[in-house]
DNA sequence: CCGAGATATGCTCATAATGAGCATTTACCC
DNA sequence: GGGTAAATGCTCATTATGAGCATATCTCGG
């Protein structure tokens, strides 16, 4: 994987994937056991490095996929670089070889789970991101945390500056903007919260091998961006499906609850979906209208998405 | 810099930097002279290798960029990295040594040019992007090459596709989009349209060593897209200015013209500058009020930008 | 000093986009 | 049949947008 021995003095490049999924109203992504880790953090992304025998980083990215999870990738894109030694604590500033990662984000629509691949909810890593019940209780233990960090920085400047980044980021100031999700991330790591920054307990979420965290961090917030002015969220869904079913992918990846008429109205007013005939028998209710994605939109708006509101209703 | 001679299986990993400014109402690149390319690529960005010595790959590229350019950056970025097949079209896929490249995104205030460094206007790349002054004559012409593109593909779904992507991203279908400045680009490589790609004439613009062109493009693209919801313009602007020279400013960046007087509502309601005291005796016209960024929008806003419309005016 | 030319500023108005609800329909379960 | 659960259809007040009209102030050429 990333991290692997020094052989030279050129840098070490590894790839990693964050693959999403929604599968029954809950967003998931793709991992895989990480061994030689300290306790807590086995779990990790997809990753390995690249190879002279792998033609584009994309596909070399593909291959390992497939290798370690089984899993082939449709939607993928590509996220950040991620220099060793911005990730690293351990002060190795000695000089010697870089290692980076080149992360990627990858949308899939069936889960299918290969070797000892397993999905796992978002949420498990980022508890505090999800909002669709509520403030989650979680979030108050961490930002009282967080706000005992501002109090001990260096100076009062200083001070002042944390409690800036925490109101910015967890919504004390201008609400909660859900697509920070690595700001938040990089705010608990710099305090100090995270196991991957020494943390003892995870009080802010599960903790994964090297960097991969802030990797999925990475990789929400681009998500959670950019189904507002791409119609990606499609590339999570079956080829057809209600609009129940639609806005609660969509609530289930940006964390926060829609109102269902003006959810509804947006799409169809987008029209980023068109009707088909058959109609489902849901759990319960009146049964709903299947619809499928109308491919023709990329041709017709410049920016087709889902602009969420910053509010949220039931 | 990058392409630099193999040494071991290991990849190389270069670093470059896309150094934006706006000066005169012009936007502004800085570019360096590269030797031993191809005539009439001489032209490139500032960029070399990255280092054992350089602690992040950010703090490498600044050391790159002030040593080859005297340059000194304020707002840095990553942009994309770049992998040498995707980029080159030689065919040398004979499973070499990978060549990377970490493009970054920097804006400045000043321009400062040192040693062979100049500053170019953006439009010099890509004469197609600057619509102030209506749809670019130059355009007509790249059009007409790339439908004839689209005409002698090999099946006619091939042939729908590229017409497809021609009006998407030359504007045919749902107008122009100002931000689609890399699509635009490889549409033009694809097609063999740029010397870059082989083409004999620099019919779309002036070319690039290497892929500095793309990397350009994906540079514009980005800064286009953010000035919509992150305040960077005034990272480019000085501490005072007035509401017509930041217009100004956003309309080069953009590419379009903005109606003035929606323009100055707009920066006023969402709170993003404050008056000074004094006034400015302008060029001709009645004196107009000295602005400066109210930083504390960050902290009021969640997505602080310019917005701007889809149309343009005079 | 006057009028033209060039901006900067203030305001108005029609239209479209948004945020919240109310009211109906149409299944399924007892 | 009555109750519950969604899916749908519509309305309404509030904002946000896109276009103009009207004024205010300078500079410049006569």
């Amino acid at each position: 994987m990333d991290e692997a021995e020094p052989s030279a003095a050129a840098p070490l490049v590894g790839l990693a994937a964050a693959i999403l999924a929604a599968t029954l109203d809950e967003p998931r992504v793709l991992t895989v056991p990480v061994a030689g880790q300290p306790a807590g953090r086995g779990e990790g992304l997809p990753a390995g490095p690249l190879e002279p025998a792998h033609p584009t980083l994309e596909r070399g990215l593909r291959a390992w996929v497939e290798r370690q999870t089984g899993q082939s990738l449709g939607y993928v894109e590509q996220l950040y670089t991620f220099g060793d030694r911005d990730r690293r604590r351990d002060g190795r500033d000695e000089g010697g070889q870089h290692a980076l990662s080149v992360a990627y984000l990858a949308l899939v629509r069936e889960a299918r789970p290969a070797a000892d691949a397993t999905w796992q909810s978002w949420y498990r890593y980022f508890p505090y991101e999800d909002r669709r019940a509520g403030r989650p209780p979680a979030l108050d233990a961490v930002v009282a945390r967080l706000e005992a960090w501002a109090e001990e920085a260096a100076s009062p400047a200083e001070g002042r500056r944390r409690g800036d980044r925490i109101g910015l980021t967890f919504g004390a100031a201008g609400g909660w903007n859900e697509e920070r999700v690595l700001e938040r991330y990089e705010l608990l790591f710099e305090a100090g919260l995270v196991p991957e920054a020494g943390a003892a307990d995870s009080l802010a979420g599960q903790a994964m091998a090297f960097d991969h965290r802030r990797m999925l961090a990475t990789a929400l917030g681009r998500l959670r961006g950019k189904i507002k002015y791409r119609p990606v969220v499609f590339e999570l869904m079956p080829p057809a499906f209600t609009l129940g079913q639609l806005q609660r992918v969509v609530e289930a990846l940006s964390g926060v609850l829609l109102h269902k008429q003006n959810f509804r109205r947006l799409v169809a007013q987008q029209g980023l979906v068109e009707e088909t005939e058959s109609v489902t028998a849901e759990t319960g209710g009146r049964p709903a209208r299947l619809m499928r994605f109308r491919r023709e939109v990329l041709l017709e708006r410049p920016a087709p998405g889902l602009r969420l509101p910053a509010g949220r209703a039931g």
